[in-house]
DNA sequence: TGCCAAAGAATTGTCAGACTTTTAAATGTC
DNA sequence: GACATTTAAAAGTCTGACAATTCTTTGGCA
């Protein structure tokens, strides 16, 4: 593990680089114990701060772990599917937050990966899947229920189909999707009539997975869309009138 | 901006969660400076380096930049794709490479995704992505290609597909999967026999592309993750075999 | 002998203070 | 008004120190 000595940028990021390559590279592997932070300062020629701030930097990309103590330091992770998870929903929160993303694209996006998932969940879906996905039926209904909870429910609801499909892979990656759409859901009033919409087309999602019928939950699934963007369309159009008027 | 006093965890790490909650919720926009660090300092009754921890993890996320001299500082990051999608890359990367993450599994997810593009790369595809992924054709069939190369165009290729379906959500998410892959793919031998059959159903997927025809591409992105898979499974069942004999 | 408690050592976490480098604004000069 | 110089603010880095934590070893006691 070696830096340049002549690049511009800061010391910090070219050791937490250096180490990162030996990570992925395999150089490093998990379970593998960093040398300690006053090693690792001699090694490279740097102060300890300076390395600190490298190692910090690494942890918050969950690659390695601390532990204090004698025989303590620094500890390759292993990368849990939680981690990576909570990574992507920070990442693709921000990114459809930060990037004036349309609703529609990130709509599209999120109903294209979701029914890609489709007929996995048709064949795989487990009784469990199936009592989530009732049980989130029956709270999307209760009466009282404020738009945040119900989108909180939608987005439960679209997280059992994902995993139902049985591949943990999938439902890492459609979890960023998913779940990052919803800051964009809570912009959304969601009346009666449309919840009941809502409800009904998510009704035909669980009795197509019931089935084992995966056209069916595409089916239902592109309508869920069609619907999901004519209602982000009359909001937005009813809260662009009501600012040109004021 | 408040940090727990009676929390075990670093200093640095709540400095550093309480700045990650400000700028999602949407407390500190795009562009926003941070106090510098000596008044962060200050602000939190910590010293100096523990600022410059916390502001190492969130630079680590690509959530801030900083930047010397006077009137630099730490800014709220605008987060790019490229620097979405790198993270992506690199935790989809670490989570195939570290969890023994069966080839079928991961096989399955990245063609179940791509085939969520096909519909929407048939009808949006521009003479651009057509010319790339024959390009990348034409180059999969050069004699002397070494087995890194053809994976390296084979993702070039995919991700042409990808990036036709024009919309920036689905390329970014697609990356992690697509790329992720990649060093899985490197660990097969691609014989010339295997090459050749890969490069005609590339030639197909290209041509239904040309003919704006969704239905054939995903028939063709069927057929190619059958190939693939099976290739695969013959693969580690010879290297399986020669382990055996030894 | 066997077990428990205390000492010791290794290592990260935090702090204080100083110095260097970079950068942009303010100032001065022609 | 344009260009060079000064200046100040801020991040980047270093040194040295002490605190907190945790495993190992040792010592004492029954």
């Amino acid at each position: 593990m070696k830096i340049d000595p002549d690049s511009t940028a800061d010391l910090s990021a070219q050791i937490a680089s250096a180490i990162r390559d030996a990570i992925v590279s395999g150089k490093l592997i998990v379970g593998d114990r960093l040398p300690s932070e006053a090693e690792l300062a001699e090694h490279f020629a740097v102060s300890r701060p300076t390395v600190r701030e490298a190692l910090k930097r690494l942890a918050a990309q969950s690659l390695i772990r601390t532990q204090r103590g004698a025989f303590g330091g620094a500890f390759i992770n292993r990368l849990s599917y939680a981690d990576a998870h909570a990574q992507q929903i920070t990442t693709s929160t921000l990114l459809l937050g930060m990037n004036d993303i349309s609703f529609d694209t990130a709509c599209e996006a999120r109903f294209a990966m979701e029914r890609a998932c489709a007929h996995l969940a048709a064949e795989r879906r487990s009784p469990d899947h199936l009592a989530t996905m009732r049980a989130e039926i029956t709270r999307q209904g209760q009466p009282g229920l404020t738009d945040e909870a119900f989108c909180a429910s939608d987005v439960a609801f679209h997280r059992a189909l994902v995993d139902a499909a049985g591949n943990p892979v999938l439902s890492y990656q459609l979890a960023g999707a998913v779940e990052a759409m919803q800051p964009l859901m809570n912009m959304i009033t969601f009346s009666a009539r449309s919840r009941d919409a809502i409800i009904a087309l998510h009704g035909r999602i669980a009795d197509a997975a019931q089935a084992q019928d995966g056209a069916l939950i595409i089916a239902a699934l592109e309508e869920l869309e069609r619907y999901t963007r004519q209602l982000a369309q009359s909001v937005f159009n009813a809260r662009a009138a009501r600012a040109n008027l004021a």
